[in-house]
DNA sequence: AATGTTTAGACAAGCGCTTGTCTAATGTTG
DNA sequence: CAACATTAGACAAGCGCTTGTCTAAACATT
C-alpha cells in the first residue's frame, strides 16, 4: 500500500503538481479555476492524499514539530506538563519532540524551536547547541532581577512567601523550612529568600533543615522532619520545598505520634497528585509549569510562523491550594 | 548564523557533496584516498557541520524518529515510562515523537514506527493511521488466546491471581476486589478473571466492588472501599486496580479507624510512587509498562533498520513488591 | 606496448514538496 | 480591431542529502 504523492494527485487531475499543491493548501497565489479545484479535491480525497511531512519540511524549511527538553521534572509534575503541551501543539498541527538530554536538540535536528523546561531554581540554565528559538520555562532564577528574555516563568520567592504568609496567618510563630537537597548559599536561591524574608515581615522565628543527602526524596523528607522534631520542638507548622519530601515528612509525623494538622501544620510546594493522595490531603502553593509550558509553545509557535523575533520575559502567579493539613498552631488550640 | 550544508563542505574540500556524503557517513561504498577523506573531516569540523536531518530523511526515506501514542497511563507512571523510552532512542540516535491522539500519526507523518502503549486491558485498540511498523505495548487483552503478533505484553490474570495469592498465604479466607472504574463483563477482563481464579483455587470467599463512578479516583477507592466495610465485615484483606484507588482505600481505613496491616491487608495493581509515599507503604504488584516499551522501541528499530517483518508477542512477568500493608488476617493475628 | 583491472572520484538523478516566473488564452477597452 | 489587462495554469528551480552509474587516471599483466 504505497501512499499517494503529489505528482499522482497532478497525475489524475491533469493539472501540474504546483498547481495541486496550491489547491491543497489552500495557497492561491494566482487565479485558479473552481472546477480545476474541484477536481484536485476530488482526486486527493479518492487517492487518500496525505502530504509527506519531510518533503514539506525540506521545502518549506520548517518542521512544524517543537523540542521539550526536561530537566529536574518529577514523575508527578511531568505527564500534565506533557499533556498540556502536545494537546495545544496537535491543536496547533504541530508535533512535539521529547528529550531529557539536550544533545539531543542538535543545530540541524528536525525542530523548528525548542522548549526548555528547568523545574528547579539552582539548576543553571545551559546552552543550547540548537540554534533554533528557545523559550525557558523555569521558576525565576534570581530574586528581583530582571526577566530573562523568551522565557515563562514563576516566583519561588512568592511562593515561599505566601507559604509563611497562610501559616503566620494562622498564628503559627515558629514556622519551618524543609528543604531537601540544598546546601545553603549566599545569596539563598529565591525559595529560600522568600522564606526567610516572610519569617521576618511577619515577626516569628524559624528552624531550617538541609540535607546531607542529595536527593527530594521521601526518605529525606523523613529524616529532616524527624530531626526537626528533635531539634526544634518549638516548631508548630512548616514548609516543605517538594511534594516528595512532604510525604516523608507525613511519615515522620505519623511515626511520631503527632496528629496532622492538630499538632502540626504543613504547607508544601509543588501540588500534586500527592498532596491529594495524602492523608490528611495536603495544603500546597502550586506553581504553573503546565500552563508556563504551553505559553511557551504558543510563543514558539507564533515565532516560527511570523518570523517575530522573541518576548521579554512572562511571569506567572503562583496559587494557594487549600486543603486539609494547617490549622491553627497546638498552643493556641 | 548559517548552517553550513553539504555542498559547502565539498566546495571547500574541493570534492564532490557525493563524495563528502560518503565519508561523513563512512559508507565508503567505493575507495577513497586517505588524503581525501582527511580533507573531507577536517573542513567539516571546521565548518562545524551538521547534516540536516530532515534532507537526509526525505533521501533515505528514514527519519529515525519513533511516534509514542500513550492512552490510559497515569500521572505516576508515565514518566518512567518515557525517560525509559527516550533514553535508549538517544542511545540509538533516534528521537521521540510524542502523543495521546492516534490521529496525530498520519500516513505521512515523519515517523518510522510507532509503539503503541494502552495501559488497561479492556481499551480496544484501534486501528493506526499511520502505516508504519507499530508494536503495541499493553496487558494482554485476552485471557489464554494467543499473542497477539508485534506486542509486548504482561498478564494481568498474573498480576491479579498472584496478589490473592499471596494474600491466601498469608492466611486471607475472605478477600475483596476493589475495582474501580469497571462494569463487571463476561467473561471478564483478565485482571478479574486472575482474581477470581485465584479465589477459587485457593478455596478463599471474595467481595467485589464496581463503580457507578467512571474513573480509578483516590475518590472512587474511599467509596468502594467504605462500601465495603460496611457490607462486607468478613473481608480481611482486599486487591485493589490500581495506586490511586489504592490511596483512597487507606483513607477509607483510616477514616473507619482500622490499622493497615493489622486490621485490613492491601495489596495493589500497579506499584508507583504512591506505594512508596504511602502509610504504611503498600505492597503491589509491578507491571513492567517501562521494559515492555523499551523492548517495543529496540524491536522497531530492528524492524526500521533491517527490513525485519515484526516478531510473535512477546510476554513479561509480573513481579511482586512487598512492602508493609500486608499480616495475617485480624482473626488470626 | 596493448589490454585489462583497480582506484578515486565526479556526475546526476532523485526523495516529494513549494513557490517564483513565464506563457497562453480569454476578456476588456478606446 | 488593435492594444492591453486578467485569468488560469504550466514550468522549473530549488530544499540538502543519498546513492547508483559512469569516467579517467594509475597500475598491473602478458
Amino acid at each position: 500500500m504505497i501512499l499517494a504523492t503529489l505528482a499522482d494527485i497532478a497525475k489524475q487531475a491533469s493539472v501540474s503538481p504546483g498547481t495541486a499543491s496550491r489547491v491543497l493548501n489552500n495557497k492561491m497565489t494566482m487565479p485558479i479555476s473552481q472546477a480545476t479545484i474541484d477536481r484536485i479535491r476530488k482526486v486527493a480525497q479518492e487517492l487518500d492524499y496525505q502530504p509527506n511531512a519531510v518533503a514539506r519540511a525540506l521545502a518549506t524549511g520548517k518542521t512544524r514539530t517543537i523540542g521539550l527538553y526536561y530537566r529536574g521534572t518529577t514523575e508527578t509534575m511531568f505527564l500534565r506538563i506533557l499533556k498540556a503541551v502536545e494537546t495545544k501543539a496537535r491543536e496547533r498541527g504541530y508535533h512535539i519532540i521529547v528529550s531529557s538530554e539536550l544533545q539531543s536538540f542538535s543545530a540541524a535536528s528536525a525542530i523548528d524551536g525548542l522548549i526548555y523546561i528547568v523545574a528547579l531554581d539552582d539548576l543553571p540554565l545551559q546552552a543550547t547547541p540548537s540554534k533554533k528559538p528557545t523559550v525557558y520555562v523555569s521558576p525565576s532564577q534570581e530574586t528581583g532581577s530582571p526577566l530573562r528574555s523568551n522565557s515563562v516563568t514563576w516566583s519561588e520567592f512568592d511562593a515561599s512567601y505566601m507559604a509563611v504568609q497562610h501559616l503566620a496567618g494562622l498564628g503559627h510563630r515558629c514556622i519551618g523550612g524543609i528543604w531537601g537537597d540544598y546546601q545553603d548559599t549566599e545569596p539563598p536561591v529565591p525559595r529560600v529568600a522568600g522564606f526567610r524574608a516572610a519569617i521576618a515581615d511577619f515577626g516569628v522565628t524559624t528552624a531550617e533543615q538541609f540535607s546531607e543527602l542529595s536527593e527530594n526524596s521521601i526518605e529525606t523528607g523523613f529524616l529532616q522532619m524527624s530531626r526537626m522534631l528533635e531539634q526544634h520542638k518549638e516548631v508548630t507548622a512548616v514548609f516543605v520545598r517538594n511534594d516528595y519530601l512532604a510525604m516523608g515528612v507525613l511519615k515522620a509525623l505519623r511515626k511520631a505520634g503527632m496528629e496532622v494538622p492538630e499538632q502540626m501544620s504543613i504547607v508544601h510546594y509543588g501540588d500534586s497528585i500527592l498532596s491529594q493522595a495524602a492523608y490528611p490531603e495536603l495544603t500546597s502553593v502550586s506553581h504553573p509549569n503546565a500552563e508556563a509550558s504551553v505559553i511557551a509553545l504558543e510563543k514558539l509557535i507564533e515565532m516560527n510562523e511570523n518570523k517575530g523575533e522573541g518576548f521579554s520575559g512572562i511571569s506567572l502567579p503562583i496559587t494557594l491550594c487549600e486543603r486539609a493539613s494547617c490549622a491553627p498552631p497546638r498552643s493556641a488550640g
